[in-house]
DNA sequence: TCAAAAGTGTTGAAATTACACCCATGT
DNA sequence: ACATGGGTGTAATTTCAACACTTTTGA
């Protein structure tokens, strides 16, 4: 019997078996063109950035941006400074993923990781340090990562893909105004299909939140396009004091990922 | 730059404010009709049972069952361990609900909660042990709770509430085999409205993995009520070797909680 | 035979999808 | 003028919700 708040946990003081660590770690999101110099018209795709490391474990492998929990800073806080320190960037959008904690995760030590996920607009993206030890991947396409993160990427794009459903996320990869087709772009970079213009403009203006700014631009050879941006949220009056997020509708994808099950 | 598995992160060798503690709860539902020693034929409702409090912080209040993450353990693991130790109970679902670690959520000392959320069947339930210091409450009317506990409370009803729509989780709160009235009255008890018995039972066999077991049950002064298992599920081939669960459909609820939203 | 829940059928509304068609622009 | 994406209209399809109706039991 022994509630929460009482232990003393894991700072190895009285575990034999050695200390737990806690780590804090961010996948990052942004919509980028292939990283074609000179051919500008791909498809987008999504990409994020990755920090090589510089010591053992893993030594030389990319690995998730990360670092540890400052004892006065809460958890998003502390995903944000480490994002922001590694790569430069600022997200636009934060939530947490899951907590990792297997034991064989870390060879040698034991490390939990609470994990973020976070999305940025284009413009931030360019503002990114790369160089030599931080660098954009294609999120498919990644090489073998550190540690369990090739695990942790896929299951945060599941939620990427899955969320981008039923919410309006999508608008933190773009700036303040966008096109329905920019929009509608961002949908199908993330989905990996084409989505029917006409219908996807009635879905995402029957949410409401969609307010045209009255301004158009204009990109070809035909119609300019209108601009919207998204109305302040009224709708946030939520039950819950806490920050965390969750479900809702229905994605056209295969499987969600696995829960426990039964009993350990 | 510093990518996770480096940190040395929360041990307090290196954090001049102290230490990080890391502990791991959870959130345990079940249902129940009501105590009612006489009456017997209640609505079912969802109850969850909680540990007092023997020592300050918040000495004498009721909070969530947990305890310290002992190295050698898994999360979930470490879940099952502590709520068997303090309750008694083995549960027949488990899943991780959320990390919290608001810097001021545990007075004096700086710890982060790994929450899950669980659900045990009426059987198990009984077998709980119950005394002086642990206790079965109604998941609506709870008393204030040590820490933060109550919004972690409401949070873990909210994805119960949301994730029943969507999945077969509420069987974990029946039997091995059940009727379908029975498996209706369930979601009705979490949902907190009725029903339409005729749309519920083609919803539930038009997701497939619903087998009769060709016996029935009598109840009461009419037709008896065949009973069904759930098959074995074939679609666990999930591309996730990670095991976190997530969003899916369309909850007839109002708002979720709130993400972070922008940057800290 | 009557009440009550089990189980089946039917119908109208609502949401989803596919696709035809006009609009406004640059070349 | 014409090719191209912006934007609107509409009909077929599917899903969903409400409810009438038949079946089988205990009392």
């Amino acid at each position: 019997m022994r509630p929460e708040g009482d232990t003393v946990a894991a700072n190895g003081e009285q575990d034999p078996a050695g200390p737990v660590t806690l780590a804090v770690s961010t996948v990052i999101f942004a919509l980028r063109s292939d990283d074609g110099v000179g051919s500008d018209s791909e498809d987008p795709t999504i990409w994020l950035p990755l920090v090589r490391r510089i010591r053992e474990p893993h030594d030389g492998r990319w690995a998730l941006p990360g670092g540890p929990l400052a004892s006065h800073e809460g958890l998003a806080e502390a995903a944000a400074r480490s994002l922001s320190e590694t790569t430069g960037l600022t997200p636009r959008y934060l939530e947490q993923l899951y907590a990792f904690g297997d034991v064989d995760r870390s060879p040698g030590d034991r490390v939990v990781s609470i994990v973020y996920w976070a999305l940025v607009d284009g413009a931030e993206a360019k503002r990114a340090h790369v160089g030599q030890n931080v660098r954009w991947f294609p999120a498919d396409r990644l090489p073998r990562l550190a540690f369990d993160h090739n695990a942790i990427v896929d299951y945060a794009l599941w939620r990427l893909r899955t969320k981008v459903e039923y919410s309006d996320i999508a608008r933190a990869l773009l700036g303040e105004t966008f096109t329905l087709s920019e929009l509608r772009t961002v949908h199908e970079a993330v989905l990996q299909r084409r989505l029917d213009p006409a219908n996807f403009r009635r879905q995402v203006d029957a949410h409401g939140r969609l307010e045209a700014t009255g301004d158009s631009r204009r990109s070809g050879a035909h119609r300019p396009a209108r601009l919207y941006r998204y109305a302040a949220d009224e709708s946030r009056a939520s039950p819950y004091p806490v920050t965390p997020d969750s479900p809702r509708p229905t994605p056209r994808l295969s499987t969600p990922p696995i829960p426990i099950g039964e009993q350990p």
